[in-house]
DNA sequence: GCCAACGTTGGC
DNA sequence: GCCAACGTTGGC
C-alpha cells in the first residue's frame, strides 16, 4: 500500500466537499501532467491513502485523509469540448489523460498548515515543501504520512 | 498582484 | 535535440 499527497484548490474542490459526499466517490479529474499521469497508472492502487492538500488559498495545508477508490482510468473531461480540461489531441481509443476516483476517509481534528509542515524537521524531504514543486500529486512515505496524521490529531 | 520556478511549445 | 519564449502554479 502506498501513500500520496493530492493538491486541490479549495475554491474548486475542498476536503469539506469530499466529506459531504460520504461514501460516494469523486473523480479526481483534470490532471494534465505526464509525470502525474504515469504515477497514477503505474504506482497508484485502489485502497491507497492520500493526504488532501489545499493549495493556492489563504491557508495552505493538509485538511484530511482520502482513499484512492479506483484504478487509473480515462478522464472523461479530455473528450468534453466544453470542459476547461478538453484535449482535442486525445483519442477515445487511446486516452491521453487518466484519473482515479477518490473517497473521504477520515477527518483531522485540526488542519495541518504548510507552516507546521515546514516546522517539522522529519518532513524536510517532502516534495511539497521543495521550492518550485508543481506536481499535483506526489508520493509520500508511510513515515511522513503517519507524522502528518499525528499532527492532525489522528494517530 | 507579484514573482520564482518549472513544464511545454515551437522554431531552427 | 537545443533552447528561448511562453503559460501556469502556488506561496506570499
Amino acid at each position: 500500500m502506498k501513500y500520496w499527497l493530492l493538491k486541490s484548490e479549495p475554491d474548486v474542490f475542498s476536503f469539506d466537499d469530499l466529506r459531504k459526499l460520504g461514501k460516494k466517490t469523486e473523480p479526481w479529474s483534470g490532471v494534465r501532467n505526464y509525470q502525474v499521469r504515469n504515477m497514477m497508472r503505474d504506482e497508484m492502487k485502489e485502497g491507497d491513502l492520500g493526504l488532501f492538500y489545499h493549495s493556492s488559498c489563504p491557508q495552505p495545508g493538509v485538511a484530511g485523509v482520502l482513499k484512492i477508490a479506483s484504478e487509473a482510468k480515462a478522464d472523461p473531461t479530455q473528450f468534453d469540448a466544453k470542459s476547461e480540461y478538453y484535449d482535442k489531441g486525445s483519442k477515445k481509443e487511446e486516452p491521453r489523460w487518466l484519473l482515479v476516483d477518490v473517497a473521504w476517509e477520515k477527518d483531522f481534528n485540526e488542519f495541518v498548515t504548510l507552516e507546521a509542515l515546514r516546522g517539522e524537521p522529519r518532513l524536510a524531504e517532502m516534495l511539497i515543501l521543495r521550492k518550485g514543486n508543481r506536481l499535483s500529486i506526489t508520493a509520500v512515505t508511510k513515515k511522513e504520512f503517519d507524522i502528518i496524521c499525528k499532527m492532525g490529531g489522528k494517530a
